[in-house]
DNA sequence: ATTAAAAAAGCAACACAGTTGCAAAATATT
DNA sequence: AATATTTTGCAACTGTGTTGCTTTTTTAAT
Protein backbone atom coordinates (compact mmCIF):
# COMPACT_ATOMS: atom_id res chain seq x y z
CA UNK A 1 0.00 0.00 0.00
CA UNK A 2 1.38 3.49 -1.18
CA UNK A 3 1.24 5.31 2.11
CA UNK A 4 3.55 8.84 2.04
CA UNK A 5 4.20 10.63 5.31
CA UNK A 6 1.39 10.07 7.53
CA UNK A 7 1.55 14.51 8.65
CA UNK A 8 2.26 15.82 5.10
CA UNK A 9 -1.32 13.22 4.01
CA UNK A 10 -3.05 14.61 7.23
CA UNK A 11 -3.02 17.86 6.44
CA UNK A 12 -3.56 17.43 2.88
CA UNK A 13 -6.63 16.13 3.98
CA UNK A 14 -7.53 18.35 6.40
CA UNK A 15 -6.70 21.52 4.37
CA UNK A 16 -9.62 19.67 1.73
CA UNK A 17 -12.22 19.79 4.41
CA UNK A 18 -11.31 23.08 5.52
CA UNK A 19 -11.60 24.43 2.42
CA UNK A 20 -14.77 23.08 2.13
CA UNK A 21 -16.17 24.52 5.75
CA UNK A 22 -16.56 20.82 6.78
CA UNK A 23 -14.96 20.45 10.72
CA UNK A 24 -12.23 17.44 10.58
CA UNK A 25 -13.22 14.03 12.06
CA UNK A 26 -12.17 11.02 12.12
CA UNK A 27 -14.59 9.59 9.56
CA UNK A 28 -14.03 12.33 7.44
CA UNK A 29 -10.75 11.95 6.90
CA UNK A 30 -10.94 7.94 6.15
CA UNK A 31 -13.73 8.11 3.85
CA UNK A 32 -12.14 10.83 2.01
CA UNK A 33 -8.91 8.82 1.84
CA UNK A 34 -10.27 5.82 0.17
CA UNK A 35 -11.29 8.03 -2.42
CA UNK A 36 -8.18 9.68 -2.99
CA UNK A 37 -6.56 5.89 -2.49
CA UNK A 38 -9.14 4.65 -4.66
CA UNK A 39 -9.23 5.85 -8.77
CA UNK A 40 -12.63 4.64 -9.95
CA UNK A 41 -15.75 5.48 -8.43
CA UNK A 42 -17.22 3.82 -5.01
CA UNK A 43 -20.61 2.02 -4.36
CA UNK A 44 -21.97 2.78 -0.80
CA UNK A 45 -21.36 -0.70 -0.30
CA UNK A 46 -17.50 -0.83 -0.40
CA UNK A 47 -16.90 2.25 1.24
CA UNK A 48 -19.26 0.97 4.64
CA UNK A 49 -17.24 -2.21 4.00
CA UNK A 50 -13.73 -0.45 4.03
CA UNK A 51 -14.86 2.28 6.76
CA UNK A 52 -17.59 0.01 8.45
CA UNK A 53 -15.30 -1.46 11.23
CA UNK A 54 -14.84 1.67 12.68
CA UNK A 55 -17.59 4.23 11.97
CA UNK A 56 -21.25 3.67 12.42
CA UNK A 57 -23.17 3.04 8.89
CA UNK A 58 -25.23 6.49 10.06
CA UNK A 59 -21.88 8.19 9.85
CA UNK A 60 -20.59 7.04 6.84
CA UNK A 61 -24.71 8.03 5.20
CA UNK A 62 -24.38 11.21 6.48
CA UNK A 63 -20.58 11.77 5.49
CA UNK A 64 -21.48 11.51 2.23
CA UNK A 65 -24.07 13.31 2.43
CA UNK A 66 -22.03 16.26 2.87
CA UNK A 67 -19.19 15.19 0.50
CA UNK A 68 -21.99 15.45 -2.09
CA UNK A 69 -23.79 18.77 -0.65
CA UNK A 70 -19.90 20.35 -0.63
CA UNK A 71 -19.72 19.08 -4.17
CA UNK A 72 -16.30 17.25 -2.89
CA UNK A 73 -18.15 14.26 -4.24
CA UNK A 74 -20.97 13.02 -7.06
CA UNK A 75 -23.49 10.63 -7.36
CA UNK A 76 -23.39 8.37 -10.61
CA UNK A 77 -26.51 7.23 -11.72
CA UNK A 78 -26.51 2.63 -12.81
CA UNK A 79 -28.64 0.54 -13.90
CA UNK A 80 -28.41 -1.74 -11.26
CA UNK A 81 -29.88 1.08 -8.60
CA UNK A 82 -26.66 0.96 -6.89
CA UNK A 83 -25.71 4.85 -6.29
CA UNK A 84 -21.92 4.86 -6.62
CA UNK A 85 -19.89 7.89 -5.52
CA UNK A 86 -16.92 9.35 -7.28
CA UNK A 87 -14.55 12.64 -6.22
CA UNK A 88 -15.09 15.92 -8.46
CA UNK A 89 -12.86 17.76 -10.01
CA UNK A 90 -11.97 21.05 -8.30
CA UNK A 91 -14.50 23.39 -10.56
CA UNK A 92 -17.20 22.00 -8.22
CA UNK A 93 -18.28 23.78 -5.57
CA UNK A 94 -21.45 24.18 -2.51
CA UNK A 95 -24.10 23.87 -4.29
CA UNK A 96 -23.36 23.47 -8.13
CA UNK A 97 -22.21 20.58 -9.45
CA UNK A 98 -20.32 20.63 -12.77
CA UNK A 99 -19.46 17.15 -13.96
CA UNK A 100 -19.60 17.10 -17.42
CA UNK A 101 -17.86 14.23 -17.87
CA UNK A 102 -19.07 10.88 -18.89
CA UNK A 103 -19.23 7.49 -16.93
CA UNK A 104 -18.31 4.39 -17.64
CA UNK A 105 -19.11 0.73 -16.21
CA UNK A 106 -17.33 -2.30 -16.75
CA UNK A 107 -19.54 -5.09 -17.42
CA UNK A 108 -16.66 -7.33 -16.86
CA UNK A 109 -14.74 -5.97 -13.50
CA UNK A 110 -18.31 -4.10 -12.45
CA UNK A 111 -15.78 -1.15 -11.91
CA UNK A 112 -16.88 2.43 -12.43
CA UNK A 113 -14.65 4.85 -14.12
CA UNK A 114 -15.32 9.28 -14.29
CA UNK A 115 -13.97 9.36 -18.03
CA UNK A 116 -12.94 13.09 -17.16
CA UNK A 117 -11.91 13.80 -20.87
CA UNK A 118 -14.61 12.65 -22.42
CA UNK A 119 -17.47 15.59 -22.11
CA UNK A 120 -21.30 14.64 -22.64
CA UNK A 121 -22.21 15.14 -26.01
CA UNK A 122 -24.75 17.87 -27.22
CA UNK A 123 -28.25 16.18 -27.62
CA UNK A 124 -30.68 17.13 -30.25
CA UNK A 125 -33.84 17.16 -28.68
CA UNK A 126 -37.65 17.39 -30.26
CA UNK A 127 -39.35 20.69 -30.08
CA UNK A 128 -40.87 21.97 -26.92
CA UNK A 129 -38.04 20.20 -24.82
CA UNK A 130 -35.08 21.94 -23.10
CA UNK A 131 -32.44 20.29 -21.68
CA UNK A 132 -31.16 21.21 -18.40
CA UNK A 133 -28.47 18.52 -17.63
CA UNK A 134 -26.98 15.43 -19.74
CA UNK A 135 -26.17 12.14 -17.89
CA UNK A 136 -24.34 9.48 -20.31
CA UNK A 137 -23.33 6.15 -18.90
CA UNK A 138 -21.13 3.66 -20.74
CA UNK A 139 -20.99 0.08 -20.18
CA UNK A 140 -18.69 -2.12 -21.84
CA UNK A 141 -15.10 -3.50 -20.58
CA UNK A 142 -12.93 -1.31 -19.39
CA UNK A 143 -8.90 -0.79 -20.61
CA UNK A 144 -7.38 -3.04 -17.46
CA UNK A 145 -9.84 -5.67 -18.64
CA UNK A 146 -9.27 -5.63 -22.35
CA UNK A 147 -5.63 -6.07 -21.91
CA UNK B 1 -61.16 7.25 -19.33
CA UNK B 2 -61.11 6.26 -23.25
CA UNK B 3 -61.92 2.75 -23.06
CA UNK B 4 -62.79 0.86 -26.21
CA UNK B 5 -64.36 -2.46 -26.94
CA UNK B 6 -63.55 -4.68 -23.90
CA UNK B 7 -63.08 -8.16 -25.81
CA UNK B 8 -60.88 -6.61 -28.79
CA UNK B 9 -58.68 -4.85 -25.97
CA UNK B 10 -58.43 -7.87 -23.94
CA UNK B 11 -57.17 -10.09 -27.11
CA UNK B 12 -54.92 -7.51 -27.84
CA UNK B 13 -53.36 -8.07 -24.91
CA UNK B 14 -53.40 -11.76 -24.50
CA UNK B 15 -51.64 -11.74 -27.77
CA UNK B 16 -48.48 -9.34 -26.54
CA UNK B 17 -48.74 -11.62 -24.17
CA UNK B 18 -48.89 -15.29 -25.90
CA UNK B 19 -46.05 -13.98 -28.40
CA UNK B 20 -43.87 -13.40 -25.23
CA UNK B 21 -44.60 -17.11 -24.15
CA UNK B 22 -45.97 -15.71 -21.01
CA UNK B 23 -49.49 -17.40 -19.46
CA UNK B 24 -52.20 -15.15 -19.29
CA UNK B 25 -53.57 -14.05 -15.64
CA UNK B 26 -55.11 -11.08 -14.46
CA UNK B 27 -52.44 -9.15 -12.71
CA UNK B 28 -50.46 -9.23 -16.30
CA UNK B 29 -52.78 -8.10 -18.04
CA UNK B 30 -53.84 -5.60 -15.79
CA UNK B 31 -50.37 -4.20 -15.75
CA UNK B 32 -49.67 -4.09 -19.28
CA UNK B 33 -53.02 -2.17 -20.14
CA UNK B 34 -51.19 0.17 -17.42
CA UNK B 35 -48.35 0.46 -19.88
CA UNK B 36 -50.85 0.89 -22.79
CA UNK B 37 -52.79 3.82 -21.15
CA UNK B 38 -49.58 5.37 -20.08
CA UNK B 39 -47.76 7.42 -22.67
CA UNK B 40 -44.38 7.87 -20.20
CA UNK B 41 -42.43 5.65 -18.29
CA UNK B 42 -44.08 4.46 -14.66
CA UNK B 43 -42.17 3.75 -11.43
CA UNK B 44 -42.14 0.94 -9.44
CA UNK B 45 -44.67 2.66 -6.93
CA UNK B 46 -47.12 3.87 -9.47
CA UNK B 47 -47.82 0.76 -10.29
CA UNK B 48 -47.97 -0.69 -7.34
CA UNK B 49 -50.06 1.94 -6.37
CA UNK B 50 -52.56 1.38 -9.57
CA UNK B 51 -52.63 -2.20 -9.44
CA UNK B 52 -51.96 -3.08 -5.87
CA UNK B 53 -55.34 -2.66 -4.22
CA UNK B 54 -56.26 -5.68 -6.44
CA UNK B 55 -52.82 -7.72 -6.21
CA UNK B 56 -50.15 -8.80 -4.24
CA UNK B 57 -47.02 -6.27 -3.85
CA UNK B 58 -44.56 -9.69 -4.33
CA UNK B 59 -46.64 -10.29 -7.66
CA UNK B 60 -45.99 -7.06 -9.34
CA UNK B 61 -42.19 -7.29 -8.55
CA UNK B 62 -42.31 -10.93 -10.58
CA UNK B 63 -44.77 -9.50 -13.34
CA UNK B 64 -42.62 -6.14 -13.91
CA UNK B 65 -39.47 -8.82 -13.79
CA UNK B 66 -41.21 -11.25 -16.11
CA UNK B 67 -41.63 -8.43 -18.70
CA UNK B 68 -38.00 -6.99 -18.68
CA UNK B 69 -37.05 -10.25 -18.95
CA UNK B 70 -38.86 -11.42 -22.31
CA UNK B 71 -38.40 -7.53 -23.52
CA UNK B 72 -41.33 -5.70 -23.03
CA UNK B 73 -40.42 -3.11 -20.73
CA UNK B 74 -36.88 -1.71 -20.02
CA UNK B 75 -35.59 -0.33 -17.18
CA UNK B 76 -34.45 3.27 -16.85
CA UNK B 77 -31.88 4.92 -15.00
CA UNK B 78 -32.06 7.96 -12.79
CA UNK B 79 -30.09 9.69 -10.59
CA UNK B 80 -32.80 9.77 -7.49
CA UNK B 81 -32.23 5.68 -7.56
CA UNK B 82 -35.57 5.19 -8.24
CA UNK B 83 -35.97 2.29 -11.21
CA UNK B 84 -38.67 3.39 -13.82
CA UNK B 85 -40.03 1.18 -16.74
CA UNK B 86 -41.51 1.54 -19.91
CA UNK B 87 -42.62 -0.15 -23.14
CA UNK B 88 -40.20 -1.20 -25.65
CA UNK B 89 -40.52 -1.55 -28.93
CA UNK B 90 -41.21 -4.69 -31.21
CA UNK B 91 -37.67 -5.01 -31.43
CA UNK B 92 -36.86 -6.19 -27.96
CA UNK B 93 -37.62 -9.67 -27.50
CA UNK B 94 -36.63 -12.69 -24.94
CA UNK B 95 -32.60 -11.79 -23.70
CA UNK B 96 -31.86 -8.85 -25.75
CA UNK B 97 -32.82 -5.43 -25.44
CA UNK B 98 -32.42 -3.03 -28.21
CA UNK B 99 -33.21 0.52 -26.57
CA UNK B 100 -31.02 2.92 -29.04
CA UNK B 101 -33.57 5.93 -27.28
CA UNK B 102 -32.75 7.83 -24.83
CA UNK B 103 -34.61 9.19 -21.84
CA UNK B 104 -36.22 12.35 -20.61
CA UNK B 105 -36.75 13.31 -16.81
CA UNK B 106 -38.86 16.20 -16.54
CA UNK B 107 -37.46 18.17 -13.88
CA UNK B 108 -40.74 20.34 -12.93
CA UNK B 109 -43.66 17.61 -13.58
CA UNK B 110 -40.54 14.68 -12.87
CA UNK B 111 -42.25 12.27 -15.20
CA UNK B 112 -39.75 10.35 -17.62
CA UNK B 113 -40.26 9.78 -21.44
CA UNK B 114 -38.82 7.71 -23.52
CA UNK B 115 -37.64 10.28 -26.61
CA UNK B 116 -38.31 7.39 -29.66
CA UNK B 117 -37.25 9.33 -32.34
CA UNK B 118 -33.27 10.37 -30.29
CA UNK B 119 -30.70 7.98 -30.84
CA UNK B 120 -28.04 7.39 -28.45
CA UNK B 121 -24.78 9.45 -30.10
CA UNK B 122 -21.72 7.22 -30.64
CA UNK B 123 -19.20 8.48 -28.12
CA UNK B 124 -15.63 8.40 -28.90
CA UNK B 125 -13.93 6.26 -25.67
CA UNK B 126 -10.36 7.21 -24.75
CA UNK B 127 -7.73 3.71 -26.13
CA UNK B 128 -8.71 0.30 -24.53
CA UNK B 129 -12.00 1.04 -23.57
CA UNK B 130 -14.83 -0.52 -25.80
CA UNK B 131 -18.74 0.39 -25.66
CA UNK B 132 -20.73 -2.19 -25.69
CA UNK B 133 -24.49 0.04 -24.55
CA UNK B 134 -24.69 3.49 -24.13
CA UNK B 135 -27.35 5.01 -22.08
CA UNK B 136 -28.15 8.67 -22.03
CA UNK B 137 -31.00 10.35 -19.77
CA UNK B 138 -31.47 14.22 -20.30
CA UNK B 139 -32.68 16.07 -17.49
CA UNK B 140 -34.94 19.43 -18.28
CA UNK B 141 -37.87 20.88 -18.56
CA UNK B 142 -40.93 18.59 -20.99
CA UNK B 143 -43.15 19.96 -23.44
CA UNK B 144 -46.22 20.12 -21.85
CA UNK B 145 -44.19 21.76 -19.12
CA UNK B 146 -42.90 24.18 -21.47
CA UNK B 147 -45.70 25.49 -23.36
C1' DA C 1 -5.19 25.95 28.44
C1' DT C 2 -10.03 25.96 29.94
C1' DT C 3 -14.38 26.32 29.07
C1' DA C 4 -18.75 27.14 26.56
C1' DA C 5 -21.09 26.55 22.22
C1' DA C 6 -21.69 24.04 18.10
C1' DA C 7 -21.27 20.09 15.32
C1' DA C 8 -20.86 15.29 14.54
C1' DA C 9 -21.04 10.40 16.06
C1' DG C 10 -23.30 6.53 17.87
C1' DC C 11 -27.28 4.08 19.14
C1' DA C 12 -31.90 2.42 18.83
C1' DA C 13 -35.76 2.34 16.46
C1' DC C 14 -38.21 2.79 12.45
C1' DA C 15 -39.85 2.93 7.46
C1' DC C 16 -39.50 1.10 3.10
C1' DA C 17 -37.95 -1.72 -0.81
C1' DG C 18 -37.11 -5.94 -2.48
C1' DT C 19 -36.55 -11.20 -1.92
C1' DT C 20 -37.53 -16.13 -0.77
C1' DG C 21 -40.03 -20.46 0.43
C1' DC C 22 -44.07 -22.56 0.47
C1' DA C 23 -49.08 -23.69 0.22
C1' DA C 24 -53.21 -22.47 -2.38
C1' DA C 25 -55.24 -20.99 -6.61
C1' DA C 26 -55.33 -20.20 -11.48
C1' DT C 27 -53.82 -21.42 -16.03
C1' DA C 28 -52.29 -24.54 -19.58
C1' DT C 29 -52.05 -29.19 -21.49
C1' DT C 30 -53.66 -33.75 -22.63
C1' DA D 1 -62.55 -33.04 -17.46
C1' DA D 2 -58.32 -34.42 -15.19
C1' DT D 3 -53.65 -33.62 -14.49
C1' DA D 4 -49.42 -31.06 -14.78
C1' DT D 5 -47.49 -26.64 -14.72
C1' DT D 6 -47.33 -21.98 -13.61
C1' DT D 7 -48.53 -18.16 -10.95
C1' DT D 8 -50.33 -16.04 -6.89
C1' DG D 9 -50.63 -14.57 -2.10
C1' DC D 10 -48.90 -14.85 2.32
C1' DA D 11 -45.55 -14.60 5.89
C1' DA D 12 -41.24 -13.92 7.05
C1' DC D 13 -36.95 -12.06 6.31
C1' DT D 14 -32.94 -9.10 4.56
C1' DG D 15 -30.93 -4.91 3.21
C1' DT D 16 -30.97 0.03 2.71
C1' DG D 17 -31.65 4.36 4.13
C1' DT D 18 -33.77 7.66 7.67
C1' DT D 19 -34.92 10.05 12.13
C1' DG D 20 -34.73 11.47 17.05
C1' DC D 21 -32.09 11.79 20.73
C1' DT D 22 -28.02 11.40 23.88
C1' DT D 23 -23.13 11.37 24.24
C1' DT D 24 -18.81 12.56 22.43
C1' DT D 25 -15.83 15.30 19.69
C1' DT D 26 -14.55 19.46 17.52
C1' DT D 27 -14.39 24.39 17.27
C1' DA D 28 -14.34 29.00 18.97
C1' DA D 29 -13.83 32.19 22.72
C1' DT D 30 -11.97 33.60 26.67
Amino acid sequence: MPKRNTIENDNRLEALLKRNHLSITESRKKILQLFLDHNGALAHGDIEKRAGEKFDRVTVYRTLQAFVDKGIIHTIPTADNSIRYALCKDECGEGHHHDHHIHFVCSRCQKTFCLDDVVTPDIKLPRGYAAQQVEVVVQGTCKACNS
